[in-house]
DNA sequence: GTATAGTTACTGCAACTTGCAGTATGCGGG
DNA sequence: CCCGCATACTGCAAGTTGCAGTAACTATAC
């Protein structure tokens, strides 16, 4: 049982649900928390039919077949046991971070391109959660006694992006006074940025919108 | 070639370094950015050599043997022509968060217990982070004319480690209004929340340091 | 009616990645 | 000289991903 393996049993635990719908529902609600590949979350209920914690109706709506998942009284006491125990630490893949600590390997453009690239993947999240949010006041919710949770979960997604876009404008500005990427060491910008930090202050302005 | 093989390239173009070295650090000042097990770090320079990105030297130094690696001029062009690519999107796993979605499976004790997990783990980080930056102030950085680079990475950081601090505050501030976990749906504070978030605006009160 | 293009619902496989156990060497203390 | 510990790795099984491939239904055209 990995943790790929309780997500998708707490998902069965909702409601029961084809392995098609299951991996859709999966990418769709999970992307921002434990994000995982198509092809992961189609095998995850095999592996929890074969170990006793969903049993598996080949039913055959639409004309096609399909293999219907429903949770067990051993799985829903598994993610019982599961809820209680120690989380994973959290971790963060942002290759335009990458870019960025090896910027004197490239030009300027090069950075600023990477910056780009971030601006707009967190963007296209960020613009699809607020148009989430906007569908939950119109009762779109597929589970509406759980609006809460999806609610809160949201919360956090939108902080997060604000506060990585203010950064990324942020960085920009420092960016663009660099005369070159390589090279510049503790400049003046940088010392007075390294004391904020070792002082365990923002270095961004007030928010907008706070 | 894989991102990784790139990252561990950039931080051969800084220098050579033995395979152990290039492990270590690259765990150190990776991990924020692109974090990566040492067993992969390890077999990196490796492949890098095969593909004649690098080059292998046996060296006897300390008693015990060495092997070093250099990046050659293929190796340095194939840097120059990743520099420029598109980054990938980047990734966040946060196990709390899961947590979150599927708190009505639970307690109160456990859903905010895996606040805790994120607020310490987060935690560590940010105060790593922070001692990090006192010492290059003592002029402790690895690569003197490389610390505009750092800081400007640490700056991420730090901001983005506050904004989870202040929405885990934010977070428990919510569930202990909660009677229960579940089925509470479109709750009033739920409702304004979702209100802000259609509008995308800030949840949290403005930050303390701003 | 049937060719064909598109969508739905998957499966197989190679390559990437991780955690952990295991190995071998050096080094300090008794 | 032996023991425990740190250093410097390697092997392997299991988890994960991307992509190509398959097969069935669906819509539109001719």
């Amino acid at each position: 049982m990995t943790t790929s393996s309780y997500a998708v049993l707490a998902l069965l635990d909702l409601k029961p649900w084809s392995a098609y719908e299951l991996t859709q529902q999966a990418q769709r609600s999970l992307r921002y928390a434990w994000p995982k590949s198509e092809r992961l979350l189609y095998s995850e209920p095999k592996k929890l039919a074969e170990w006793g914690y969903a049993t598996v109706a080949e039913e055959d709506e639409g004309g096609r077949q399909r293999s219907v998942y429903t949770i067990t009284e051993e799985g829903r006491s598994a993610l019982r046991d599961w809820i209680g125990t120690r989380t994973q630490a959290p971790r963060l893949e942002v290759e335009a971070l990458l870019r960025l600590l090896f910027a004197d390997q490239g030009s300027k453009e090069d950075v600023l391109g990477a910056l780009d690239d971030l601006e707009s993947d967190i963007g296209e999240h960020h613009q699809a959660i607020v148009e989430l949010m906007g569908s939950y006041l119109d009762g779109g919710h597929p589970f509406p006694q759980r609006t809460h949770l999806s609610v809160l979960f949201a919360t956090f997604q939108i902080e997060l992006f604000k506060t990585i876009e203010r950064w990324i404008e942020f960085a920009r500005g420092e960016i663009d006074e660099w005369p070159q990427t390589a090279e510049l060491g503790m400049t003046e910008s940088t010392e007075r940025l390294t004391r904020l930090l070792a002082a365990d202050e923002s270095v961004l302005g007030p928010s907008h919108d706070g």
